[in-house]
DNA sequence: CCTAATGCATATTTGTTATAGGTATGATAC
DNA sequence: GTATCATACCTATAACAAATATGCATTAGG
């Protein structure tokens, strides 16, 4: 567990890679940026994380890659395909349900078992 | 993944066990049910999830055991401890924080890389 | 020159949940 | 009376995903 991100992980790499690709093309590095300063520094993903999830998103077919070449570098940019954006609404689904399940419990809206 | 929890899951038990015990002291089954009920049915923990989550969390000292019997029965009832309660609070902020974060990315409250 | 930042990649470890079993008692229905 | 369901506990193993720790290569800045 990372001393940033600290439990509470599981699914959110995929999440928020297939929302903010969903909105415009990115390349990995450029990304990761993207996730740390949106979120507000409060979820900051390493490349060891970023680049696996980007991959086997592509291989899903969630994801489309391009290779641009920008001043002698080769970048990957990828792009939420429609299947992606179909699973990105589920999963954006599952997210807010659980949320909502965790926050009953914190708050104890209902109650007695 | 289990089909009704799909991912969102890490940390998850900790938190939705430290929190109910932390009002009411309540044994293994009895805490399953309320986890599935006060969840609203969105989470729900399966006894292989539950069981060992308490044993772990009382070896750490945030759960204390109490064995009663009930009509020939033996229960193990649990409540959260002092730190428990502590630990309580940092993993609730940390929840929150991951929240906002992940809130953040989805509505695009910020932007620019 | 040397360092930091950019940009990609992956193998391995670690930590947790999920699954799938196992035991035993009490209550209910047929 | 016996079959079945709900109660009530337990644990070993599998499965999965994120974190860590690397590696390589290029460019910009001091």
């Amino acid at each position: 567990m990372a001393k940033t991100n600290a439990a509470f992980m599981s699914g959110i790499p995929e999440l928020v890679v297939l929302r903010l690709l969903s909105r415009s093309e990115m390349y990995g590095y450029e990304l990761i940026r993207a996730i740390r300063l949106t979120s507000g520094e409060s979820i900051v993903l390493a490349e060891g994380v970023v680049y696996p999830t980007l991959h086997g998103l592509e291989q899903r077919g969630l994801l489309k890659a391009k290779e641009k070449l920008v001043k002698g570098r080769v970048r990957v940019y990828y792009q939420t395909t429609a299947k992606g954006k179909k699973r990105l609404v589920a999963i954006e689904n599952d997210w807010h349900r659980i949320n909502n399940g965790v926050e009953a419990i914190l708050r104890r809206l209902i109650c007695q078992n």
